[in-house]
DNA sequence: TTGTATGCGTTATCAG
DNA sequence: CTGATAACGCATACAA
């Protein structure tokens, strides 16, 4: 039965127009039937078939630009291939995912000029919220994130109590952990491997690291620091210019991807770990569970951190008027056969050996737990067995 | 000088509206001269002044619905955990960013009702088009490919020659560099630990691996062949189960997860590599070079291949008329300390010791690049330098 | 319940 | 060059 020309849209897809003349309703009771509000039954059934049979499918920018909201979140880190927030993503993804929301993510590279622009560009409306997680942080930066035009919630530390929504480690107090552990297994030259200074996450551990050295009454040769970026490369660069001038019996690393670096800088020396010296790592990633021996590190909770940023920018999404929200997810060390054989059992809070503690409840852990998928044969390897974490962490907070 | 209530949109941010009224201009006018088309000297400083004072910015959906384009490109891939998808990403994003366009990102977890789901969603016209990356391919999927209601390119084999942008690389023939990379260097009981054998790159690396060790006369030994996911944890736990059967003198594994994870297997059992086994993985990801010893890998190029696929894309958006086209990007090997010392020079192809070749080309690599970033200090290691190779890939092709 | 008409914010058309 | 006006595709007051 050849039909009339139907209106269409521009290039040939059927629009609520086609749907409405071909069951021969208008167009606002075709669009209630499609909503799902009204209609009676045969109207319902015309509407239905009609659409059925143009295949028609509501066009989504339409629909946004009359509801005002887009369904996208956006997610801007500084790398994308660091295992830390490939973790965090995933964590997000799966609570955008649930609210029917889709997840864009951005590539900031960590400079900051890429964050403010698409902070500002935020303003057109493409997105309905954003998680950010900047590693570096100015007055400028932080202005824009307060009157940023769509709710914002950053990942990491923010100065003062910035009137925005925030998500944040202790990684001083992750970083104390790291440096009680390896002191309390006999370590004392403790050398440490950071990112950029100039960077927040860089700053914080550096400064704990001091704090920590001294809380344990140990003097910290310079000799012993060295800094790169939050990269594999840097770090085990980074960690050969340490080499070539100092002999440490630990290294603590900023992040998994250095500690990565380190290894493979401490094994081209010749040095035998954690027999010679002790690594430790922070963040969690996979990658610490991937390499041989597997690395201690420091868990920053980033999986945890990333659902909680997105739940809260969930319920700001759906109330703008919410007040400022500030969560904190404590930091825990994971030992694995990198910092030595693993502890018997987690210590209690307030050991006498650990003289003044930071308060740190016993967040040390072992991993002793199998591989994931089927179960593994007993033949187990001279240093333990990969455990299935979930969390991670690269550079924020 | 308090002006009366200007127009704003719902939200009380401004509009054209907003910016004409202002300037004492109509909309016509204040568009045109935000679009730098048209515009008289005192309009366009009227009108850009009022455009400043307001902090106008325009309403990216609203410029969609009349341009009938986003600037969205839509990538979904199996895993955005694998290192190789993170790889062919960037290079992806490098190209979309170029054209100005932002890049979405969906995972799929390989669940072919995923990506049919998503394939349909296309034509809720979000964006402009899509790279997709199935690892599992039906004959409804193909359908929903073909007839999708914006550009499709598709990374990864492809049955039959579907009238589908695609491009792909021949994992045959890179399992055929690898075998006889391992046989040239002596090896004869040649494992595989391979992915599901229902997924498309798992189907053909079976039977390339099957091939290639035929072309050499070895008899497979069906106890040498494992299969899991293309994941960490399945390769150390597929990898036990073969080891628990088997002695392979090397082992090639699907992609570079599972290398890791068969390294992890190899050395609990107390084998050393590559003096007891040599490994071999596939895709050349970063976690190949992280790795200690760092894993030779046969390079699939994926990063050329997502480099391609997106300009394949973008031309397509600009001329959806265009015939389908298909290009190849070759594999290659890249030998590091994990399948031996590194060979001397790349052998010249039809080496008389290779056998019937597959015709490939002098595709083998050894890897001694210095690490990215700072020189090194002369230090070397046991085994080699970590290489500074772009490039990767999963399961694709 | 149904249809008419209007608005969402921009851009494009077409007179003036 | 400028301004009124009509799309873009959908949703929804409002009146019937």
């Amino acid at each position: 039965m050849g039909r009339k020309r139907l209106p269409e849209s521009a290039d040939g897809r059927p629009t609520v127009h086609t749907v409405a003349a071909r069951a021969g309703v208008s167009i606002a009771s075709a669009s209630r039937v499609l909503n799902g509000v009204g209609g009676s039954p045969e109207t319902i059934r015309k509407v239905r078939a009609a659409a059925a049979e143009v295949g028609y499918v509501p066009n989504a920018i339409a629909r946004s630009l009359q509801s005002q909201r887009t369904g996208l979140v956006a997610l801007a880190v500084e790398d994308i291939g660091n295992p830390v927030y490939v973790a965090m993503m995933r964590a997000i993804e799966a609570v955008v995912a649930d609210s029917g929301r889709q997840l864009l993510v951005h590539a900031t590279g960590g400079r900051i000029d890429n964050e403010t622009a698409l902070l500002r560009r935020l303003a057109n409306r493409y997105v309905d919220g954003m998680i950010i997680s900047p590693i570096r942080v100015t007055d400028d930066h932080l202005a824009a994130l307060v009157d940023s035009p769509v709710p914002v919630v950053v990942v990491g530390q923010l100065g003062a109590d910035a009137p925005v929504d925030n998500v944040r480690t202790d990684s001083r107090q992750g970083v104390a952990l790291a440096v009680e552990h390896l002191v309390a297994t006999g370590r004392r030259r403790i050398g440490f491997v950071n990112g950029p200074l100039d960077t927040v996450p860089g700053a914080v551990r550096d400064a704990g690291f001091r704090a920590a050295l001294a809380r344990h009454g140990i003097d910290l040769d310079e000799d012993l620091v060295e800094v790169g970026d939050f990269q594999y490369a840097a770090g085990r660069a980074a960690t050969e210019r340490l080499l070539a001038r100092a002999r440490p019996d630990a290294l603590l690393c900023a992040n998994d991807l250095i500690a990565v670096g380190a290894l493979h800088a401490l094994l081209a020396a010749g040095r035998r770990v954690p027999e010679d010296v002790a690594l430790v790592g922070m963040d969690d990633t996979e990658l610490a569970r991937m390499m041989f021996p597997q690395l201690s590190s420091v868990s920053l909770g980033s999986a945890e951190r990333g659902r909680r940023a997105a739940e809260l920018l969930l319920q700001r999404i759906a109330d703008p008027a919410l007040p400022p929200r500030r969560e904190q997810v404590p930091p825990s060390l994971v030992v694995r056969a990198s910092s030595g054989a693993p502890l018997p059992s987690p210590r209690p809070a307030g050991d006498p050996f650990s003289g003044p503690s930071t308060g740190a409840a016993s967040a040390v852990t072992t991993d002793p737990a199998p591989p994931a998928g089927p179960p593994a044969d007993p033949a187990s390897g001279p240093v333990g067995t990969p455990p299935s974490h979930p969390s991670s962490e690269g550079a924020s907070s």
